[in-house]
DNA sequence: TACAAGATTGTCT
DNA sequence: GACAATCTTGTAG
């Protein structure tokens, strides 16, 4: 079994954890950009409110009730990309929100593309920005080009931290935001 | 057909 | 710390 089938072996609150440390790597438009993954967040589709996922399929969300290993780019506020990596077997719609990270790999590009040197990649619609990814992208499969899942180190348990998650106002008890300390 | 809210970010005060 | 930018979806009339 190849790394990448396992990640995607096991729930949608265990694959949010293993995925930090792994590495994304675009190719966009000639350049190559990779980031480490440092920040993560669960959804749980129809089980959970605030997954788009919840009500049912969608023109925007259907990639996320496909195969998993696919991923789901959404337009937040009408301006911003972000991107999901589909996990649940067909059907259930489970996802895990990539919040945030480190630039690893052309870091020229990334600062080109974002327009400034800071804060390269400290939030889903940076992360996006940084990487090139767009709608364009939604559906893509995440084994290959030209946006790729990169196996990592794997962390600790006691190097991830749980917290509730962010800028959503439904179900926030639940401690599905992931973060890699340290 | 119209309107409000949202898994956000950058800029200005 | 407050607010605008701007698109998709869900709900109401």
């Amino acid at each position: 079994m190849s790394a990448f089938e396992e990640l995607l072996n096991g729930d949608v609150l265990t694959i949010a954890q293993r995925l930090l440390g792994w590495t994304v790597e675009s190719k966009v438009g000639g350049e190559t950009t990779a980031v480490t993954i440092l920040e993560t967040e669960a959804y749980a589709g129809s089980d959970d409110p605030a997954s788009h996922a919840y009500r049912g399929v969608t023109k925007r969300n259907e990639v996320m009730f496909g195969p998993p290993g696919h991923l789901y780019v959404y337009r937040s506020y009408g301006i911003h990309w972000c991107m999901n990596v589909v996990t649940g077997e067909e059907g259930r719609a489970h996802a895990v929100l990539l919040r945030g990270g480190e630039v690893t790999n052309g870091r020229d590009v990334v600062v080109a593309r974002r327009g400034r040197e800071a804060n390269l990649a400290d939030g889903p619609g940076k992360l996006c920005q940084a990487l090139g990814v767009t709608g364009d992208h939604d559906g893509t499969d995440l084994r290959l080009p030209p946006v790729r899942l990169i196996p990592g180190p794997g962390i600790g348990e006691r190097q991830i931290r749980h917290t509730p998650r962010i800028g959503i106002s439904k179900a926030t008890d639940r401690l599905w935001r992931f973060v890699a300390v340290g």
